[in-house]
RNA sequence: GCCGGUGUAGCUCAGUGGUAGAGCAACCGCCUUGUAAGCGGUUGGUCGUCGGUUCAAUCCCGACCACCGGCUCCA
C-alpha cells in the first residue's frame, strides 16, 4: 500500500559553512523547520543522511530532506519507534529492547517483556507517547569511544549487546537476516547512541543504540497510531526467542494519518473472506479441514468463467490441454527431485499395495511423463502442455489464510518443452501471454521480480553454475526487454531454476505476486527427456514452467479484493436482476429475462414479496451489474428501466435494445461499469 | 510450527456460575408500491469439540480443533 506519498519537492542544495549546524543553513535558506513540510534531516555529499545538528568541519553542500518525502517519512517513523520504546520502558521498566526500524507506512519495535502486550497496553502506550511528543524531546547523537564503552553502557540490554558483539566481529557472518544497519553503521566504524533530552531541564531522559538519523524534536511527530502487537523471532530466526513486536504508523499531519487509516478500512472492506461470505461465493467448512475451500454456486460461476476463458486462451496460444491425477507413487517425486526438498510441506504418504502414494504438490513431474510417453521430434517443439492441476500442500497451521494461502489449490499450470535456442522466445511468448491475461481480468499495473540462486546456500539449489548462469541470463534479458520495472530477488529461486514473477497492483495499490515463469534445466535431465534433432541426434530439451494466475483460488481472492466484490459484468455470478414495481409486473419482466437467458445471460427476476426499494437495496448489496425495473409505464411502452451498480439510470429502454445492451456489455468482457454515465 | 487474541442462531454481535438474547436473513401473513430497509408474526442455538472443577459450567481450568493478527515458511 502506498498511501499518499508524494514525490519529494525538488529542493536546491544549501551550503553549510564550516563549524555551523545544518539546521542553521536550512534556516538561512528560508526553509521551514516546523510544520507539515519541515526539513528534518539533510543529505550530505556522499548521500548519507545527517541530523540537523550535524556540524561539519568544512563547508559542505547538502540537500534538505522534508518530512513528507520518502526519506523524511522514514526518519519520522524511526523516531516514532524510539518514542514508543521510551514509552514501553517507562511503563514496563523490565522491558528489554530489540530493534525498531521504519517500514513501509510505519514502524515497529521489538521488546522482550514478561507478559505479551494486550490491546489495553497499546492504548496506555499511545497516551504515554503523546506526553513524550508534547515534551518536545530533542534527539541527540552521541558517539561511543569504543566497543567497551558501548557494552558498559548497554549492560542491561542483552539484545543490544548482541548487536554490538556482532559489530565487534567486524560485521561478518551475518547470514541470519536481520538488518543490523538499522542500529549501527555497517562498516562505517561508528557506534552511536541517540539520547533523548528534555528541553526544559536539559537532562537525558532516555537513549537507544542507533545509527540514526532522527528528527530534531519529537514535536515534529504530527500524528501516529499503534496498530497491533504480535510475536516475532529475534533476528528473524525461529531458533531464537520470540520478542513482542508492536506495529505503528506515523505521519507528518493528522490528515495524512486519517487518510492512511481510511485506506486500511477500505482494505478491510474489500477483504475477500468477508465478501466471500456476504456474496455467498465460497466457504471453508471446518469439517473438511483447514485451508480447504468449497465453492458455492455463485463462486462457482466466477471460477468457471475464469477457467473457461483461460483454457480457451491457452489453446489459442498453442497449448495442449492435458489431465493428470491427484496422487502418485513416491518414486515420481524422487525422480523429479521435489521430495527431498519439500517432503515437509507435502501431505504424508498413504500406503497401498506396498507402495507409498503422495498427494501431488506440483504438476510438472506428470507432464514430464506425458512428454516421455513417446519419442519426440524437434519438429514438435516448443511443445506446450497445460492443465488446471489441483495440488495439495501441507502449509503450516499458522499460515493458512483465506484463499490466498490454502492447502488445496488449482494451478493454471503449463510446461513448455523446447530447445535451449528456443528458450528466450518461449519465455518472451509466455511473459506476453501472462500479461495479456492479467490485463483481460482488469489488472493493468505490474512490475517484474527476478528470483535467482543464493550462491551462499548451494544445498538449496541443484545444477551446475553454468546452467544457472544461462537460465538466469535468459530470464533477465526477456524481463529487461519487456520495459517493465525489474526488481531483483536474490535467493528466491526454486531449487531447480530461476524465475520471473509478475507482481500486479490492485485497485488500492497493493501488490500481489501473480504469474511465474521458471526456467528449468534440471527436470529434463532427471527424467531423461529427449527429442530427436534434425541431424538425427538425441538432444535434451529445457522446460519452462509457467503459472498465469498462480492458483485459481488465490486469483479469485485477489479479483474479489480488486473489484471490492463488484465483478465486471462478464464475471458477475448474477448479471441481471429484474425488479418489478408491483407484483403483477413479474410476468412482464420474466419474459424479458427469458430473452436474456436465451442469449446466455445470467438473469433472474426478484419475485419475493419485498417492496421494490428493498429489492434494489438487496441487488445493490449483491453488487449486481444490471438492475432492470419495470412498472405500468414501462409495460405500456414495451420498455424497461436500467439502474446500474453506481446508482445511475437509463429509463424507458425498448426491450430489444435493452437485451442487446446487456449482451454487448457482457460479451465485450469489459472490466468497466456498466453505467449510464 | 511459534506467540497473542477470538469461537454464542445462516450473518453481525449482546449476555450470565443457576441449561440464552438482539438486528439482519429465512418462513408465514398483511400492504400493492417507480430507483438503497413498509408492518406484524413464526422458526431457528448440545453457547467450537472433548475432559476436569462444582450441587450446578455457555461462563472457571486443561487439551484439541478452527479462525484472526504477526513471526518463520512458500515448489
Amino acid at each position: 500500500m502506498s498511501g499518499s506519498r508524494q514525490p519529494a519537492a525538488v529542493v536546491d542544495r544549501v551550503v553549510v559553512p564550516a563549524g555551523t549546524t545544518a539546521s542553521e543553513a536550512v534556516k538561512a535558506a528560508g526553509l521551514p523547520l516546523t510544520g507539515p513540510k519541515a526539513i528534518v534531516v539533510v543529505r550530505d555529499e556522499t548521500g548519507r543522511l545527517r541530523d540537523l545538528d550535524w556540524t561539519p568541519e568544512v563547508e559542505v553542500h547538502v540537500e534538505p530532506v522534508a518530512i513528507d518525502s520518502p526519506d523524511g517519512l522514514s526518519v519520522l517513523r524511526h523516531s516514532t519507534a524510539h518514542v514508543l520504546a521510551q514509552a514501553v520502558q517507562d511503563i514496563f521498566p523490565e522491558a528489554k529492547l530489540g530493534i525498531g526500524p521504519p517500514i513501509e507506512n510505519g514502524f515497529y519495535y521489538d521488546f522482550q517483556v514478561a507478559r505479551p502486550f494486550q490491546p489495553e497496553d497499546l492504548a496506555k502506550l499511545e497516551k504515554r507517547m503523546q506526553e513524550i511528543i508534547k515534551l518536545g524531546q530533542v534527539f541527540r547523537r552521541r558517539r561511543f569511544a569504543s566497543l567497551e564503552e558501548a557494552k558498559a553502557e548497554l549492560a542491561s540490554e542483552p539484545f543490544k549487546l548482541e548487536l554490538v558483539d556482532i559489530k565487534g566481529d567486524g560485521g561478518a557472518g551475518q547470514g541470519a537476516g536481520i538488518d543490523t544497519s538499522e542500529v549501527m553503521e555497517v562498516g562505517g566504524g561508528e557506534l552511536t547512541i541517540y539520547d533523548n533530552i528534555d528541553p526544559k531541564t536539559g537532562k537525558r531522559v532516555w537513549g537507544d543504540l542507533c545509527r540514526g538519523p532522527h528528527l530534531p524534536s519529537t514535536r515534529l511527530i504530527g500524528a501516529f497510531s499503534l496498530l497491533r502487537s504480535a510475536a516475532a523471532y529475534w533476528r528473524g530466526s525461529e531458533k531464537n526467542p520470540q520478542l513482542q513486536r508492536i506495529y505503528g504508523t506515523a505521519w507528518p499531519t493528522k490528515d495524512a494519518l486519517k487518510e492512511y487509516l481510511h485506506l486500511l478500512e477500505e482494505a478491510a472492506r474489500r477483504d475477500h473472506r468477508r465478501l466471500g461470505t456476504e456474496l455467498d461465493l465460497f466457504s471453508f467448512p471446518d469439517e473438511i479441514g483447514s485451508g480447504l475451500v468449497v465453492f458455492h454456486p455463485k463462486g462457482g460461476v466466477i471460477k468457471r468463467e475464469m477457467e473457461d476463458y483461460v483454457r480457451r486462451r491457452h489453446i489459442e496460444e498453442g497449448f495442449q490441454y492435458v489431465g493428470t491425477p491427484h496422487i502418485s507413487k513416491e518414486g515420481l517425486f524422487h525422480t523429479s527431485g521435489h521430495l527431498p526438498y519439500y517432503a515437509e510441506t507435502m501431505f504424508p504418504p498413504m500406503q497401498m499395495e506396498g507402495a507409498n502414494y503422495y498427494l501431488k504438490a506440483m504438476n510438472c513431474p506428470m507432464h514430464n511423463l506425458i512428454y516421455r510417453s513417446r519419442g519426440r521430434s524437434y519438429r514438435e517443439l516448443p511443445l506446450r502442455f497445460f492443465e488446471f492441476g489441483t495440488v495439495y500442500r501441507y502449509e503450516k497451521s499458522g499460515v493458512v489464510q483465506g484463499l490466498t494461502r490454502v492447502r488445496g489449490l488449482t494451478q493454471d499450470d503449463s510446461h513448455s518443452y523446447c530447445t535451449p535456442e528456443q528458450a528466450p522466445d518461449e519465455v518472451r511468448h509466455l511473459l506476453n501471454f501472462v500479461l495479456s491475461l492479467l490485463r483481460d481480468f482488469g489488472l493493468t499495473d505490474y512490475y517484474l521480480e527476478l528470483s535467482t540462486r543464493d550462491d551462499s546456500k548451494p544445498d538449496k539449489f541443484v545444477g551446475s553454475d553454468e546452467d544457472w548462469a544461462v537460465a538466469t541470463a535468459v530470464l533477465e534479458q526477456v524481463a529487461l526487454d519487456s520495459g517493465l520495472k525489474l526488481v531483483p530477488d536474490p535467493g528466491g529461486a526454486a531449487f531447480y531454476g530461476p524465475k520471473i514473477s509478475v507482481q500486479a497492483r490492485d485497485a488500492i495499490g497493493r501488490t500481489w505476486q501473480m504469474s511465474t515463469i521458471q526456467y528449468d534445466f534440471n527436470q529434463p535431465a532427471r527424467f531423461g527427456l529427449e527429442y530427436q534433432a534434425a541431424d538425427g541426434s538425441r538432444q535434451r530439451p529445457v522446460m519452462i514452467h509457467s503459472a498465469k494466475f498462480g492458483s485459481i483460488e488465490r486469483f479469485l481472492g485477489v479479483l474479489t479484493e480488486h473489484y471490492a466484490g463488484a465483478f465486471p459484468a462478464w464475471l458477475a455470478p448474477v448479471q441481471v436482476v429484474g425488479i418489478p414495481i408491483r407484483e403483477d409486473h413479474v410476468p412482464y419482466l420474466q419474459s424479458f429475462v427469458d430473452k436474456l437467458r436465451a442469449e446466455g445471460i445470467r438473469a433472474e427476476v426478484d419475485d419475493s414479496d419485498d417492496r421494490m426499494q428493498k429489492k434494489i437495496r438487496t441487488a445493490q448489496q449483491q453488487k449486481i451489474p444490471f438492475m432492470v425495473l419495470a412498472g405500468d409505464q414501462d409495460a405500456a411502452d414495451g420498455t424497461v428501466s436500467f439502474r446500474y451498480r453506481d446508482g445511475s439510470q437509463r429509463n424507458g429502454v425498448p426491450i430489444d435494445e435493452a437485451v442487446a445492451h446487456v449482451v454487448e456489455v457482457v460479451r465485450s468482457r469489459t472490466n468497466e461499469g456498466p453505467s449510464a454515465a
